[in-house]
DNA sequence: CATGGGTCCTGAGTGC
DNA sequence: TGCACTCAGGACCCAT
């Protein structure tokens, strides 16, 4: 499940790896991948004879920068790039190939088929989850006041607050949990209950965890893997996510697994304690 | 408006 | 061994 580490890793290397090459033809097998335009065949004939000038990222989203177009690329659970020769065998489940000048190909897989491509026109809107995504994480702008004031109103499980990315960009399942666990936060706890400090603390922590996952190449704990085909490394070190039963790397408590905000949850029960029950929230999270 | 639940999709894992 | 079933989850849609 990509998440900002894994796109920013995607995003170098597709950088190198792209960046000056002219696409010659496009084709889209899977018309689902493409949102808009809503015609493949359209998408396909737009970006024929383009240049690939620069990839940019934003949250979770890839932007390719084809002038005049962009092209706005979400990975979500399973997709992949990968730049190969052409006549190389084709790996199952690619659903779109962007036949590049030089003999090679940028192919994209996606085995769940939930990434999505939306080609943006000059001038033409940005696709709604691009165009409501909160600040970046590393945005010089967000102070932890800034960063408090964007949930304190809200009684809804830090949790649930942290994977919406209207209200912070880029974070998913794993550095959500991972984050909590690092400043000591149980993932009920309503967003409003957390102290200025405990929010000042969280955003540190975002930054450390993301920052940390992003030099070590990503998590890999399940498909991802990078533009080149390679695994991630920040796995070994995940505290939390994906550890149920397993001690805790602070305190030796076996990682219980809960379900927060609809997702698997992962705590230290003894590291983060249950917030105090309330007659609105808090206490949700049924064991699993 | 805020919130939570259902939905999409396929492969891995589980239990009988 | 084989099969039915559940689970994984990011963003989006919808009902409350």
């Amino acid at each position: 499940m990509p998440e900002l580490p894994e796109v920013e890793n995607v995003r170098r290397d597709l950088e190198a790896l792209v960046v000056g090459r002219t696409i010659d033809r496009v084709e889209v097998r899977l018309a689902r991948i493409v949102r808009t335009p809503p015609d493949p065949r359209v998408f396909e004939a737009l970006l024929a004879g383009h240049r690939i000038q620069g990839v940019g990222r934003r949250g979770k989203y890839l932007l390719f920068e084809i002038p005049p177009y962009t092209l706005v690329s979400h990975l979500r659970m399973e997709g992949q790039y990968r730049l190969v020769r052409a006549g190389e065998p084709e790996a199952p489940h690619t659903h779109v190939v962007f036949h590049l000048d030089g003999g090679e190909e940028l192919r994209y897989r996606d085995v769940r088929q939930f990434g999505t491509m939306d080609l943006v026109p000059p001038g033409g809107e940005l696709p709604k989850g691009l165009a409501e995504l909160g600040p970046e994480p590393f945005d010089p702008a967000l102070d932890h006041g800034a960063f408090r004031r964007r949930f304190h109103h809200r009684t809804a499980p830090i949790k649930a607050v942290l994977l919406d990315q209207t209200c912070i960009a880029g974070l998913g399942n794993i550095y959500v949990d991972e984050a909590l666990f690092l400043v000591g936060i149980h993932p009920a706890t309503p967003a409003h209950r957390l102290r200025p400090a405990q929010a000042e603390a969280l955003l540190a922590a975002i930054r450390d965890v993301l920052t940390r996952a992003i030099a070590a190449g990503g998590s890999s704990v399940r498909s991802y893997v990078n533009g080149y085909g390679r695994h991630g490394g920040f796995q070994m070190a995940l505290h939390v996510y994906g550890r149920e039963g397993e001690p805790c790397r602070r305190c030796g408590t076996a990682i219980e697994k809960l379900r927060v905000a609809g997702r698997g949850t992962h705590v230290c029960p003894r590291c983060q304690p249950q917030p105090r029950r309330s007659r609105r929230a808090g206490q949700r999270g049924a064991r699993v």
